[in-house]
DNA sequence: ATACTAAGTGTTGAAAATACACTTTTATTC
DNA sequence: GAATAAAAGTGTATTTTCAACACTTAGTAT
């Protein structure tokens, strides 16, 4: 026998999507007529495809993405990959897995990566996708198909790190933004509160973020002033 | 076709092993009469398999590493993917394959797994196996086959990130160690150096490194007090 | 006894993190 | 146009953490 005769490798990808409601995942609901739905528990599951025999990684992540959003130059990571032989095994998955792929027995090793969109000023349409596919909030995620869950815990782990460490926070923001939009976000990503005042003062700090001549429109309170980022100051701290 | 039709896995591991005199990667020398060879420029390699059917990627790992090093349950850890179509493609790597494998030309994506083990008390003897096997130290590492130096520069971050947001440190030493051999770890893994004074008083506030009633014996100056690691109180900060 | 070597130990100043409350600006309503 | 509502915006004092720095001690070897 071949070392791995039949072993085949796909990427999932968890989109997050921000807006001033909070953090979102997008998740492919299983339409077709399966066992999940016969015992009335349709499961959503989360977007991810096989890798073609000649496309890298990343690349295969970033095209499951544009078929299902159309948007491209998403910021994208790796952060897992998982390989229970196990993992795709379970009665309700296999059931799926035989009305959508020609070999639904093998085994499949998965590499995780996230996507990072802002919903703020257009929200990118999952709609032609083949099936129903939404935004759902992080805290509303109910039990989700194969490993996805432990693949999405994984995730908005690896998001909170990335946010503590590294600049990405523009990635879920408009292109304007406020500094309260900002302190928001933090705190819902990181799901902990910080104080006004100190928030920005470190704020301050960061050159990246720069105040621009303008403010916030249309609000029934003190307007905001505007800031936005300098992609060519982003540094990795 | 099949969508990965003949798109094989492996996994590589980058053990590292820690002495007084530094830190070593576990390398093996691709001993074949191969083009390099005739080139008078034998290469190395981390050492890696092709994953077998039915086992876990972490199995795998394991199993690679005993096979090399007869040590069973060293620390084990995922860092990163690997999975550019072209990273096994290099001539120089081609022609060795070819002398190896029964399909040589098949795309392999790896996953990149870092080990750690302390060769204080014993030296896992990396005798046994096909090839030559030895320790190489970091900073001594010259060109690897495949991508094989920029994986091992991603275990090499993996490594750093993880001394520092873990308290990993014992897997790399002795049992009984002294704060100063403690010191030359971090100094050494960090590549930065630390005060002697600031260093001890923050190793006092970590609760899992308890001092015991011993002290080193046979050297030639003042004998320092031996310290162990507590498992129970090793929390993650 | 002397010399050598690394172990061990405290204090001070600077910087960073935390806690905390009132004033300002706009839109809306009466 | 006066009053209200709602979030924006701002400074100081305290605590905690980090950084710099030099001498004494305990053992081995001669």
């Amino acid at each position: 026998m071949q070392p791995n005769e039949s072993l085949h490798l796909s990427v999932d990808c968890v989109l997050f999507g921000y807006d001033d409601d909070g953090l979102k995942v997008l998740l492919i609901n299983q339409k077709e007529d399966t066992y999940a739905h016969a015992q009335g528990r349709p499961m959503s599951q989360l977007p991810g495809d096989l890798i073609l025999i000649d496309e890298g990684l990343e690349a295969a992540a970033e095209r499951v993405l544009f078929e299902l959003t159309q948007v491209n130059g998403v910021y994208l990571k790796q952060f897992h990959a998982y390989g229970d032989p196990e993992r795709v095994k379970d009665h309700k998955d296999r059931t799926w897995l035989r009305s959508v792929r020609t070999l639904p027995d093998q085994r499949v090793i998965t590499v995780g990566y996230f996507g990072l969109v802002s919903l703020h000023d257009h929200s990118p349409q999952p709609a032609s996708f083949a099936g129903g596919v939404s935004w759902v909030d992080v805290n509303e995620v109910g039990p989700l198909a194969f490993d996805h869950n432990s693949i999405l815990n994984g995730a908005i782990e690896a998001l909170q790190t990335q946010l503590e460490t590294h600049h990405i926070s523009f990635e879920l923001l408009p292109k304007k933004f406020t500094l309260s939009q900002l302190q928001d976000l933090y705190e819902t990503v990181l799901d902990k509160k910080f104080d006004k005042r100190n928030f920005r003062k470190n704020i301050k700090k960061m050159s990246h973020v720069v105040p621009l001549d303008e403010k916030q429109q249309g609000v029934m309170h003190k307007p905001a002033q505007l800031f936005s980022f300098n992609p060519d100051q982003i540094e990795n701290a």
